[in-house]
DNA sequence: TGTACATCAGTGAACGCGCGTTCACTGATGTAC
DNA sequence: TGTACATCAGTGAACGCGCGTTCACTGATGTAC
């Protein structure tokens, strides 16, 4: 059995299983026999717990990120120097998210689920560790945010990021549970483009309500 | 020492230590020594660490769910037949949670926060319990919603929601954290009620965002 | 070509630790006669 | 009023268990001379 092969098996039980059931709660003992390798293995190939989930992340971000930035360049090529709307941005982040290459529908989910719960669970050296890999094509998302947002003060840009990883994060964590009591319910099946499709003008409505401080009252309109 | 005094040593401490590290990173050897009690009198008043955690959601969302009804009741009496606006239902949630009585600012944050928890942690017992004992004044808020956005179809309405629970719990299950980096970045104090009073209209914004299925690109416009 | 050694993926068993829970027990208070 | 018993909050110590990690070891493959 070569290295690889030992290494990916370990990788992709890991993924599953932090996806289904978080990581706090995913034992090595049940990736292990999951992977049907060595309990030891893991700490031989990855060093530690911690460091097997950094690598699950990094296995998929890396691809992910590289594929962002690509957007990011094509989107503002297109826009010849006027700065990107919101909906461009949200769809940039979104396509790059879907078409993720080498992930089907179903490791698309795994995906949205595992950013999800990066955010939700409370796992201090994912957060650091996700911040210092990945900053630059988020930096660059928060500035083409800011830059298709100008009508709002920093503040309220800043809680309105938040309500919209809020409502992504959540959404994503569990969408698998939400999808089927949408089919039990309703009897309709959804894709996970579907869900985005849903998500980018609700987000994109939020970001552009009118200024909560000036209008906390009346019906929401756009700037 | 009497028995209520106990009891309510564990519910704070219980409350308190949940609400900053989580349910299952949290172990009852802290909680009783934060409540400067024995180990033993968790598993003697409640049974089970499970139970302690219904305990702890049962003693402000039993008071909560109350002051919900009355304030659903005032809200429908006042509209007179007419169904209330979602604005309307939103700040009827929004107010009953932050004028909770016997809690402070920092009460509310970690009744926020605990709320943001039980959403985002799967805790299968939790999701539970909360259904059963509190169906009545959810089923009420979702028949208030439906309601208020008699525009959209039951699978956008049902994405929406979604959508806005997950902004909400989120945002609530984070808020002290976002609000620390607040004051670090910008110098900004920010209240639970400053909070509340930016979600809203975001949310409401996104729940009246045009059809996503009918005009997919274009940018957002109030229906 | 043959031998000695180095490297390295993988293994089996055990380690110490913190966990939730249990149990026999104490000591104060209330109750029956 | 005094005695025997019941009740119950609270305690100290231990239980068994699953956890992440460690360690000595194996066996296959590559390398130097």
């Amino acid at each position: 059995m070569a290295q690889s092969d030992t290494v990916d098996r370990i990788l992709d039980a890991a993924e599953e299983l932090f996806a289904e059931r978080g990581f706090s709660e995913t034992s090595l003992r049940m990736i292990t026999s999951k992977a049907s390798v060595n309990l030891a293995a893991v700490n031989y190939h990855f060093g530690s717990k911690n460091a097997l989930i950094h690598s699950v992340f990094a296995r998929f971000l890396t691809p992910f990120s590289d594929t962002l930035e690509q957007a990011f360049d094509e989107l503002e090529q297109n826009c010849a120097g006027e700065p990107p709307t919101l909906d461009q941005t949200l769809r940039a982040l979104t396509e790059s998210a879907v078409r993720m290459p080498q992930r089907n529908e179903r490791g698309i989910s795994i995906f949205m689920r595992l950013l999800g719960l990066a955010y939700t669970q409370s796992q201090g050296h994912l957060r650091k560790f996700l911040e210092q890999q990945y900053s630059q094509p988020f930096g660059r998302f928060m500035r083409l945010l800011k830059e298709a947002t100008p009508q709002l003060s920093a503040v309220d840009r800043y809680w309105r990021i938040q309500f919209m990883l809020g409502a992504t994060a959540f959404t994503m964590s569990s969408s698998d549970a939400l999808r089927d009591i949408l089919q039990n319910k309703l009897g309709v099946e959804t894709s996970v483009q579907d869900i985005v499709a849903r998500l980018v003008p609700f987000l994109a409505a939020g970001m552009q309500a009118s200024d909560p401080m000036q209008a906390p009252v009346g019906k929401p309109s756009v700037a």
